[in-house]
DNA sequence: CATGAATGAGAGTTCATTCAT
DNA sequence: AATGAATGAACTCTCATTCAT
């Protein structure tokens, strides 16, 4: 009987623990749309928990504080991210490394425009909120140019890419990436094929002429 | 003598008039350094009046709400980068084109780098106070975005330009430029002159070698 | 048990709501209690929240504002007033006219002095406050000006009331009464009895001397 | 020389003294307009020193407060009707008293009339601003109840006024007397006339028939 | 664990009054 | 005497957080 009721408990509480799981998703899922929607200091804990459908005081018992939902969001959001960022494979046998690049531009692009809320969240309203925020976000993009910079090098060694200064130019696509996105987002229809093929040959390119030989 | 008398009135309303716009301008100064060091949230009127050394009545003296100050500021700052914006010369005798295009992109970064909070104030803080800050860069960057397209257009009219899709070009272009000025910003000592020939040459020509003839 | 507990759930809530508009009722209180004794504009929100001694945001849980309140407070009495308006009954076997009148006097005069607060706070503060304060009194007066001049008229056709102009001769009463009001409430001791006879036969006879057939 | 000096300096100072008083004057005209149009609570100093045309300074030149003009206003105004209160003379061939009466309601209807802001100024302003006004307000329709109650007095000893309790019917008297007053400063078109027979017949006779011998 | 009423520090703004010119 | 820019105390209202139930 002990037993059984330990396997209850235990049972009931791991139900528990999933239900626990369960709300907090529920209102970090709440509180990215009301983010994303109203920008952060528009964002009232009133929007959240509304939204959320839950009773103020349990907000608190998931979340320290509105600041802190935020870092958690922000955290899980730059970390998504940073999953879905695909290196060039350039063992031989590999398909083209313009096609990758390609497929990466455009698999980025596409998920920035299936899930709009985190983008804005990331892009937009992420600024101006707290020294702790700049920082993180700071870090987020200096890693991106990181890994910009580096594939940038790798390039110039295996002879792909032109010999440039790899730091600035790294911010230089970070920046245009980003601007695209940006775009992206705020436009109704858009071709990401297109757009996709665009940004490549922009960079890859630039806008001259290929200077004949 | 009655005209010495009228000299006198005008004399001193002239000064009081010169005084007051003098005053406004502290103002206006020291909430630029406060807003941009702070951000617009952070930034108390509190701050404000401090920073100009008057007091909280003499502030709504000059401005009427502390957002009405931020949009005057954000309105003088905008028209002032708008100011600085150079066209191309196209006529026959005038310097070569990238040469005109490089001393552009010099000025450019070498004006924020002389006014950081402007810079600042400009890129980071002003989003999420407002809709109608946020319409404001909005227009602003759309009006940048139309004279780069524009011109990207005429570059192809004369042949400078090999044929893209102006449109997100020109997007591309202002995000890789918008990014380097945030970055110049954030470092201590950077060659200007290097990184005004990275850009042109990131942009003129992308990444890639020169394709051969 | 599932009833129970629901029932648990009503009982609680039903609790909560009773004790909801107790404290609704305790800061009202309060008000009225303020606001008669210091008038609107020397009424601080501090005022009230230190009379009902509860937090300053709990005010404004209950209600919008300063202003929001006096309005409730307003209408709660004015409506109160209009409940104890009785009119006069000239069904045959009813008692003699002039003794219903003189009840309905004798209980007006009563019931302002046993809550001067409200009398105070209706005759005297809600003055210059806002153009709706003032269009509520207004209109509040019309009324019981519309309520007396349809009396006087009723009372002229059964030949109660000799000819007279009734509008004018309606607010002349009014008048007469709102002063004595204010009278009652400013003297220690009153006999209600006896005022309400004089005021009852000054309005019936005036001051002079019946005119001899 | 120095005589004429001093003429001069008489002169100019006379001339000057004169100026202040027109000065005072002004200001006090323009503050009586604001106070009746908005009420002293919505009366900014700003109101009144624009009203005046006169520079912000210049008001406390002249006046201590903006409450202290107030007083100042009220004080000329109650002085001013006090003035224009006629007694009844009772000497043998004298008008008859009640003609008398009526020329009086006529005068005073007829003064209000003529100068609304004096009357609403009085009449719905005053009240709720200090306690001095309060007072002072008191005073004076205390002091009109006790002409009105010793005028009663005197009827009754000549046998015009029939036996009555004077201290509350002088009340009584008074409000409805204030009552019309206010009704008159509303309507636009009032037969003055008319309205003061009215008055009279009221007080003198109340509302019922004159009782048969 | 869930609730939502209660809290109070702190924000922006107003306006009567002062004072240097 | 006249001006009007400057002052700052005092006000109302907001909202993130707490806590008794």
């Amino acid at each position: 009987m002990s037993a059984t009721a330990t396997e209850e408990l235990d049972g009931r509480s791991l139900r528990a623990a999933q239900k626990r799981k369960r709300r907090r998703r529920t209102v970090l899922d709440a509180a990215l749309r009301v983010f994303s929607a109203k920008g952060y200091h528009q964002t009232r804990v009133a929007d959240i928990i509304e939204e959320a459908s839950i009773a103020r005081g349990t907000f608190y018992l998931y979340f320290d504080s509105k600041n802190a939902i935020f870092h958690e969001l922000l955290d899980l959001l730059l970390e998504r991210i940073h999953e879905n960022m695909i290196g060039v494979d350039l063992e031989p046998g590999a398909p083209p490394v313009r096609d990758q690049i390609l497929a990466t531009v455009r698999s980025v692009l596409g998920s920035f425009r299936e899930d709009p809320a985190l983008a804005k969240f990331v892009l937009r309203e992420a600024v101006g909120i707290d020294e702790a925020v700049d920082e993180k976000l700071h870090g987020f993009y200096s890693q991106l140019h990181d890994w910009l910079s580096m594939s940038l090098a790798n390039g110039q060694r295996i002879g792909f890419i032109r010999p440039l200064d790899t730091e600035p130019v790294a911010w230089l696509i970070l920046g245009s990436v980003k601007q695209l996105v940006q775009r992206v987002l705020e436009e109704d229809e858009v071709d990401l094929d297109h757009l996709s093929r665009v940004l490549l040959d922009f960079n890859l390119q630039g806008i001259m002429h290929a200077a004949p030989g």
